[in-house]
DNA sequence: TCATCATTGTCAATAGCATTGACAGCGCAC
DNA sequence: GTGCGCTGTCAATGCTATTGACAATGATGA
């Protein structure tokens, strides 16, 4: 049956390698990394949007793996951890572009990730209507926010601290008659890691999810 | 003095009624609208992302202007009503593109909205510290998730609601054994608008801010 | 065993994109 | 009035995804 060369898994495989190298995602260096012509990668994929969503939904693998389980395991627990790699994920591959048309997340660790959500939000006490609320601002504000930081996480730790530094520093030298808050708080604008100001907005969001389970 | 036809507000204007008409930004489209030749516009912004800077920031206008004043106006309120206008304001400009490379915030307008959120976070109680965390889980929250909306902003509300009903559709049609909280909650998901969704994890995010002010 | 035929890789071509460099003219400063 | 810098024009470059015609490969059916 197999007759041929490329598989399905083989070219989402080189995708990874590609986009972990630091590399934006072209058909061209593709074919070059499977030594294939570019325009192979047409007999497995219909076009670049179906393929980045198969490769996006790859990256995702990890996140519902190893979760911590039994009683150790508060519904809190595990939801923090879910988004905590949700982002890490996407962040650790900054390149990797999102489709440019919407679709549904039809693919395997998507459907992985919400059963999870889902079922340790329902554990929580909150009713199925509230649950899917619940579910759709936990991966709005992990899965934008990680958007929002990808440019970021491609820079190395220097020419990142860099960039938060003469970010304050902007914020600093606005006029103090038209910015005077902006002004007082600038040196804790941008303060410590992108991970830190994740982990406070998570945990305030969730704060607020408990308090309105019964 | 002025011997340019081209000047940075008239192209800025240009690209707003591009992207307000549907279309992507292109400098082939730029030209064409101001009657002159693409690469004109080079002489005014050194590429496309400062380009796309200012244009983002000029439809950042109305969010700060109107704003609810006086003693009805609860920090809660204010900051409520910006969030909702900045997610409109992306909301409404789908097509315009993010910078691909990060820069410092150093718009006028989006020191605006910085400053008047940070002033009402403070005035809730939070300490210098918790104001810029609050400001940062805010923007992250509301941007990010307009960046994920904006594609399906695009559609009309048939169209729309026809790509929901599909994709509960495919939550509905897992497999019960490995799936079965999402088959579950399957017409609970992507229910009522985006905007509704946005709105519960807005209010929940402020429920656990409000909560961790003294 | 041989003919058939879909599958799949190759090749050439296209249209769109941002960006650059050489050039030309206009108008201000001296 | 002379020079020079600012600004628009034009042609060209290199990258992108995508398509259609072609060819080889190998499984299928008689």
């Amino acid at each position: 049956m197999p007759r041929a060369r490329l598989t399905r898994a083989a070219i989402v495989d080189a995708c990874v390698a590609i986009i972990e190298g630091g590399n934006d995602l072209t058909f061209a260096r593709l074919g070059g990394r499977l030594g294939v012509d570019p325009t192979a990668v047409y007999r497995h994929f219909r076009d670049k949007d179906e393929l980045l969503r198969v490769v996006t939904d790859r990256i995702l693998g990890p996140v519902t793996v190893g979760l911590p389980a039994g009683r150790r395991a508060t519904w809190r627990t595990v939801v923090t951890e879910v988004c905590v790699r949700l982002r890490h994920a996407h962040l650790s591959h900054p390149r990797l572009a999102a489709p440019s048309q919407p679709a549904p997340p039809m693919q395997p660790n998507e459907f992985a990730i919400t059963e999870v959500l889902l079922t340790n939000l329902r554990a929580a006490g909150l009713s199925d209507r509230d649950s899917a609320l619940a579910y759709h601002a936990l991966i709005e504000l992990t899965v934008g926010s990680a958007s929002l930081d990808a440019t970021m996480a491609e820079l190395d730790n220097e020419e990142r601290a860099a960039a938060y530094a003469a970010w304050r520093r902007a914020y600093a030298a606005l006029d103090p008659a038209s910015h005077p808050t902006s002004v007082a708080v600038a040196t804790s604008l941008y303060a410590g890691t992108a991970d830190e100001r994740f982990r406070y907005a998570l945990d305030r969001l969730l704060d607020g999810i408990a308090a309105s389970a019964p």
